[in-house]
DNA sequence: TTTTGAGTTGTTCGA
DNA sequence: GTCGAACAACTCAAA
């Protein structure tokens, strides 16, 4: 076991959860004079305000930090994983030994932000440094901004300054192969049991990622049909880092520029909840806040759970339900249904989702969601009302993934429709019109 | 400062 | 069946 007092080096690791092409571990890793230290901590502020101790997620987390652990192994290191409030944790680590410096990679959202600051402080009364790096994103907020220096709030001239950026960037790979002799060297040790952590084993079963070549390359025609295979589901691994942004960003540049917009998204709305916290809680355009939901709590129910009787939103909700996961094309189809056929507020949708969603990520849950209910930046027009069936025409046209979903789609035992289609249709436009224009 | 062009993913209607 | 226009102004970005 190390010695009381060892000088080293902390590598906090959050959701960055890889040894491969990771930016504050790379770094770490150069200060070759004190080993490296490397650390997770179950965030006990998280952990209590989840709504139930089976929670795929965390146990999610718990197989990839195993998965961790014995790569960690490998290199005669182990990881460390701790439960607790951060700030205490490393209280009592500094008592343990003599941190020289912190590294960690940035984190954007509002909670994150206002935990590193904490943690910072603290270890600032101690002389240590914490030190942030760009990991998560491509470019981190305030990176791609307009010539007078505010961010940009509409994606299109984003994207074609995040491209110019993105084409003069060196493309360093963060390889930490070499650096073997630089970790903390620890007697192989177990990380703490799901149950310790206060959680029950589920049915989630983690996998390490693989680039789908073949899917990037034909994204652009295949990436709308949900029966086909032609997304690369790889949010989960984004959501986690167990996949370099960086390496994928590398492969899909050369392969499919559809692609590589859908990860410009991706930076796009992380510095919107940057710089527009209040998005978190209201619409990014205030008017929208008018708008008088119904909020129907049976018709919710229905929509939860997949019985509204509109045969392509109930197979999307019964996927999210039965695996954490949905298309990306129903996705929308969803989101618009809940928020304009039923007149239900975004963010009842935006919290079913946060619950389900096993690539749950705040910022382009949200600003998915405000796209969908047409009160976010750059979002669809409020008259733009998706059409159920004319969706599932379009996308699903021989019924092949409704079918997966609701195998009892074409029998009486079926749901019949929650709300006539071009009744809600009409009653979704005049209500917005109210809201905007009042 | 003013002007100009443009804005993820749709639907419906009528010619 | 196919195609273009309307849907509704408004705000953003850049010149």
């Amino acid at each position: 076991m190390q010695k009381e007092g060892q000088d080293i080096q902390v590598f906090w690791f959050r959701r960055d959860l890889r040894l491969t092409d990771n930016v504050g571990l790379y770094n770490a890793l150069q200060d070759k004079r004190y080993p490296v230290f490397p650390l997770f901590i179950f965030d006990t502020d998280i952990l209590s305000s989840l709504p139930s101790t089976y929670d795929k997620r965390v146990d999610y987390i718990h197989q990839i930090l195993t998965s961790l652990n014995q790569e960690l192994h490998q290199l005669g290191s182990s990881l460390m994983v701790e439960i607790g409030k951060p700030t205490e944790v490393f209280e009592k680590l500094t008592t343990q030994f003599t941190i020289k410096a912190v590294h960690t990679n940035s984190d954007y959202e509002p909670y994150a932000i206002q935990r590193d600051k904490e943690v910072r402080s603290l270890l600032h009364t101690k002389g240590i440094t914490l030190h942030t790096y760009t990991d998560q994103v491509i470019f981190a907020p305030g990176e791609v901004i307009k010539v007078d220096g505010s961010p940009y709030t509409i994606f299109t001239p984003f994207s074609k300054i995040w491209l110019r950026k993105y084409e003069q960037l060196p493309h360093q790979e963060y390889t930490t192969d070499a650096y073997k002799k630089n970790w903390l060297s620890t007697l192989a040790q177990e990380i703490p049991s799901l149950a310790k952590c206060g959680f029950k084993k589920t049915s989630i079963q983690y996998t390490p990622p693989s680039i789908p070549y073949s899917i990037i390359d034909n994204y652009t025609d295949t990436r709308n049909f949900p029966a086909i295979n032609g997304t690369s589901t790889l949010s989960i691994h984004l959501r986690f880092g167990t996949i370099s942004i960086r390496q994928l960003a590398r492969i899909a540049f050369t392969r499919n520029h559809t692609y590589v917009s859908e990860l410009i998204w991706r930076d796009f709305f992380m510095q919107i909840l940057y710089f527009f916290p209040h998005v978190q809680t209201n619409a990014f355009k205030p008017k929208y806040d008018a708008i008088e939901w119904r909020n129907d709590t049976a018709e919710f129910s229905r929509w939860c759970n997949g019985t509204t009787g509109y045969p392509l939103v109930d197979a999307g909700m019964r996927q999210l339900n039965e695996t954490g996961w949905m298309h990306n094309r129903v996705r929308m189809v969803v989101a618009s249904f809940l928020c304009k056929h039923l007149l239900v507020d975004w963010r009842w949708g935006e919290a079913y989702f946060a619950t389900k969603l096993m690539d749950y990520d705040l910022s382009a849950n949200n600003g998915n969601w405000q796209w969908a209910a047409g009160c976010g930046c750059d979002a669809a027009p409020y008259f733009r009302v998706f059409n159920p069936t004319e969706q599932a025409k379009k996308f699903d046209s021989n019924s092949e993934y409704i079918r997966q979903w609701i195998p009892e789609v074409d029998t009486n035992k079926y749901a019949t429709p929650i709300v006539e289609r071009t009744f809600a249709r009409n009653r979704a436009i005049e209500t917005y019109k109210k809201a905007i224009s009042g």
